[in-house]
DNA sequence: TATTTGAACAATTTAGTAATAAGGTCAATT
DNA sequence: AATTGACCTTATTACTAAATTGTTCAAATA
């Protein structure tokens, strides 16, 4: 492994860069250049571009994974790591919303590779979520035959409502609907 | 209002050619040809090419609609209802979808018409929903504060299944996990 | 030795242009 | 009322040459 500081440097400029202008229109020259250096110089560190993106990409899921478990260490009760794991989703994605928007134009280009690192991410938030709700079963809180499946189902419906949000790019993700949803996640919606 | 079987030739055409060839590829000509026509036709009956495509997702769409209200009122119970929209649905998307399919590739230009298709679609589909929750709610089956919010959030959650079956294209729509999710839907999954 | 570069190359993208095909209009025909 | 041919304008295609980009490698720097 070379200089680290040279490679970290080059992920920062190129992360700025291609969340500025996407990915196909940031060159290699530009990120050299943004570096202060030449074309050659990022092909001793990185293999090609698309190796670039990748770990740029791996870097910000690993940091919001990251930010989720430590949100979700803070609380005991399995309700609250729920509802902590839901609101402090929403504040990240949003954060990083703008990152992925660059992504529309070059669609089709960099679609394969947003999948990829959909699905790695998918995979995570799953098991955060299928460990909450274990531990929840264990402690006498949750009543759930396969924790696992529910945890997809509750990743795929988190999906739906982010999609949404961003989408109708309408401040729609209001408290009062995010505490309906859970409401109906903890206690479903027949009546006792 | 013109000659009422020519519009339903030009309409079906449409439909078939669009459905194989995608949108942008299927020419004005290429639908008077597979009518028997020509291409003036086809503006004695429609103002413009987008106005065909507009009318044939209607078509599909309010079909698909028909179809689920069909299912819903074939139930009385209100959870049977739930169940059978879900189910009618899985297998009622999965028949449309090849059609869809076809507007991946000119993903850009048909965009916005498929994003208003959509948006239709999903206001119809809460209707129902909310439908639903109400009448449950009204013969107290179901305990539920905001039923419009609760059906929306179904829907959307619904929509991030249909996603990931789309996408992952495995048959990951077992009975088991729908099941498992209508479980949660119902009774939560809070230990009582 | 680790870091950085210039020169060189193949593959892709861009710019420009002419030919073609597309969407759309309208008066005339059936 | 239903259908068409001739016409117009705009968008798409096909083709070419020039420029850019991603990538490699031996050489220079430090």
């Amino acid at each position: 492994m070379k200089n680290n500081d040279s490679r970290e440097e080059i992920l920062k400029q190129a992360g700025l860069l291609i969340s500025q202008y996407g990915y196909s229109k940031t060159t290699i020259i530009d990120i050299a250049r943004a570096c202060g250096k030449t074309k050659t110089f990022i092909y001793h560190y990185f293999p090609n571009k698309e190796s670039i993106l990748n770990e740029v990409i791996d870097r910000q899921i690993d940091a919001l994974i990251l930010k989720l478990i430590d949100a979700v260490n803070q609380k005991q009760d399995p309700m609250d790591k729920i509802r902590i794991y839901v609101l402090t989703r929403i504040t990240l994605i949003k954060q990083i919303a703008s990152f992925y928007i660059s992504f529309r134009e070059d669609y089709i280009t960099s679609h394969s590779i947003v999948e990829k690192v959909r699905y790695k991410y998918d995979i995570k938030e799953i098991e955060i979520i299928t460990s909450i709700l274990k531990d929840g079963k264990k402690a006498g809180v949750f009543n759930i035959d396969e924790p696992a499946v529910v945890a997809q189902a509750f990743v795929v419906a988190l999906k739906g409502f982010e999609y949404i949000w961003a989408t109708s790019n309408s401040d729609d993700f209001s408290d009062n609907k995010i505490d309906n949803m859970l409401n109906v996640f903890f206690y479903g919606i027949v009546k006792k």
